[in-house]
RNA sequence: CGGGGUGUAGCGCAGCCUGGCUAGCGCACCUGCCUUGGGAGCAGGGGGUCGGAGGUUCGAAUCCUCUCACCCCGACCA
């Protein structure tokens, strides 16, 4: 490719409204531009690095077993209403209805629509273990997108699905699938964890996220120092540390905290360690209002408390509702004397003589034990586990903190879809049984975003080989000197016969301005094509990651990029 | 959806508070000269319904009302 009759717009300047990293660079080095709020269009260069790893992904998809499809964006309501998800999936189920006023929806995910396939033609168990996927456009009217291609509201996803004949079955599909994303990942050049995860609205029985390693990461995740335990915080459990404090209950006491509402502002005010503070926290469960009590120093886990009430909504109460179930306002808080349905955090139950909010304004308590003083319904697991806590699955480990980009997700379904849209077939009895079903997705363009959040420096981007848009760019730093022109093409012409992807920079610019858009645009090999070096029959092989310089006869500079090429691939 | 903010040339911004002359600057773009190893220089040039609608006023980018879009924080989510 010749970079004069090739696109590649970029930017010198950093667009205002990019927060991250790859966003920046992305817009800049001319892959992609937004149309729309979260929305964007691929342009030729971020469109070649997309298809690589859609090709590295189908690659490691076929080899698994797993067999390609392509199923319609805009799907039918019918298909929805039949899983109960219609009503479900909120707003970022995109609703849209046709001429004739019938509903359809723009396909966020098709469970639905690939159960569908199966239920009609899958009958026998002679017919499984089936895995079906798809690399489609996906449309999720997410509240709000941003970071680029990280969150978008329409985003390319590789989606595959897997049915079986029973449960162990499908342990096996799902085992071949963790495997392939492993590899998927690890060709695609990332630094990733594998982490247990938490099934979110599709439902499930296990699962387990693949992140990207990355500080602008949307995800907290954690791993255990010691053994191979990694979790998302929203799944991630810890133990509790040490028995239960076994100090004399001391009486009930009242202590004025005038505007001390926050944990920070009450244990600064009356000197007590945040850990010895227990904060009430009100809630509304499907409009029921619930307390959750937490120490003073951990975080509620919506998740894990949704999952232990079993509620569809669960949101932080408005001051309207703080007010009327605790008698006072926001900030003074407490369990003692609340009529309400209260949750404690295992860490809450060991505790003796810990302060709370008094529910009157400028009140707290001191010395409040659970028993003697309220009434606790359930003790359970609700919080986010923080670094340092014990690790759940060995002795001695602790748990450690990072941030990750999920590029990658996958499900034990169970039979929650296949029962819903009675997806069966007859086993070797001839007796009819329901079908067990996986999924596993992709984000493409947000795993080309990871990767670049994962792979750059200050002049741009490095991508890593087997996703870069091209493997060489060839820098001709005059094409008006007959030489110069003639080695390039020549070097142009060897490597493309060889299969190496090249773009040849044989733009009339200056050789500062060639450089600057060659790292930008991150390509993993440079060959420097001047008169001087050519005077001497060589020519300049740069690396971009490690900046390392070669002075090399043409042949062998030649060589060399083929050498690396066939390499990295 | 709640809170905050921004819309002025392709991009980045100034001007707005305190209304007034032909609406500016840098980059980019076009022409010419010059230059060719890290985003050169000189000269000339093109490009704006100041997001949109309405209002106040002799006069609106500037003040008021409505509206749209986008961004940030929060809740939400593979």
């Amino acid at each position: 490719m010749r970079y004069s009759e090739y696109f590649i717009p970029t930017l010198k300047e950093t667009p205002a409204d990019a927060e991250v990293i790859s966003h920046q660079l992305m817009l800049r080095a001319g892959m992609i531009r937004k149309l729309a709020a979260g929305i964007y269009n691929y342009l030729p260069l971020g469109l070649r690095s997309i298809r690589k790893v859609e090709n590295i992904v189908r690659e490691e998809m076929n080899r698994a077993g797993a067999i390609e499809l392509l199923m319609p964006m805009v799907t039918p309501a019918e298909l929805w209403q039949e899983s109960g998800r219609w009503e479900k999936y909120g707003p970022e189920l995109r609703r849209i209805k046709d001429r004739k006023e019938a509903e359809f929806c723009l396909g966020p995910t098709h469970e639905e629509v690939v159960t569908d396939i199966v239920r009609r033609e899958v009958r026998s168990y002679r017919q499984m273990p089936l895995n079906l996927y798809q690399v489609q456009t996906k449309f999720r009217d997410e509240i709000r997108p941003r970071f680029g291609l990280m969150r978008g509201r329409e985003f390319i996803m590789k989606d595959a699905y897997s049915f079986d004949v029973d449960s162990s079955a499908a342990d096996i599909s799902y085992d071949k699938m963790y495997q392939a994303y492993r590899r998927i990942f690890q060709r695609c050049g990332l630094n990733f964890r594998a982490v247990e995860a938490d099934t979110g609205s599709i439902g499930g029985t296990a699962s387990h996220e693949f992140m990207v390693l990355a500080e602008s990461g949307e995800d907290a995740i954690v791993s255990c120092s010691a053994c191979e335990y990694a979790a998302n915080v929203e799944k991630a459990e810890s133990p509790v540390k040490g028995g239960t404090e076994h100090a004399e209950p001391r009486p009930l006491e009242k202590v004025a905290t005038p505007e001390k509402r926050t944990i920070e502002e009450v244990a600064e005010f009356l000197g007590v360690p945040k850990a010895a503070m227990v904060k009430t926290l009100v809630l509304s469960a499907d409009g029921e209002p619930v307390v959750a009590l937490l120490r003073g120093d951990h975080d509620l886990n919506e998740i894990k408390l949704q999952h232990l009430l079993g509620c569809d909504t669960l949101e932080m109460a408005g001051d309207e509702i703080v007010t009327k179930v605790t008698g006072a306002p926001v900030g003074f808080a407490g369990p003692v004397g609340l009529k309400v349905k209260i949750v404690a955090d295992l860490a809450v139950q060991v505790l003796r003589n810990f302060v709370t909010g008094g529910n009157a304004k400028d009140l707290h308590l001191k010395n409040v034990n659970l028993d003697r003083d309220c009434h606790v319904g359930i003790f359970a697991d609700i919080r986010n586990v923080v670094h340092g806590d014990p690790c759940p699955r060995c002795s001695g480990g602790t748990l450690e903190m990072w941030r990750g980009i999920e590029v990658g997700h996958v499900f034990k379904l169970g039979t929650r879809y296949s029962e819903a849209l009675h997806a069966t077939y007859l086993d070797a009895d001839g007796k009819e049984q329901t079908v067990f079903m996986g999924c596993y997705g992709i984000g493409i363009g947000r795993t080309v975003a990871a990767a670049i959040e994962q792979n750059h420096d200050d002049n741009g981007i490095i991508f890593p080989l087997p996703i870069a848009p091209f493997h060489c760019i060839i820098s001709a730093l005059n094409m008006k000197e007959e030489a110069v022109k003639e080695a390039s093409e020549t070097i142009y012409q060897q490597l493309s016969e060889a299969g190496v992807e090249v773009l040849l920079d044989d733009r009339d610019e200056r050789p500062g301005f060639k450089f600057k858009d060659a790292d930008l645009i991150g390509i993993p090999l440079r060959i420097v094509v001047g008169s001087k070096n050519l005077a001497d029959g060589k020519v300049e092989l740069k690396e971009r990651r490690s900046g390392e310089v070669s002075l090399l006869p043409i042949d062998e500079a030649v060589e060399k990029v083929k050498a690396a090429v066939a390499v990295a691939l």
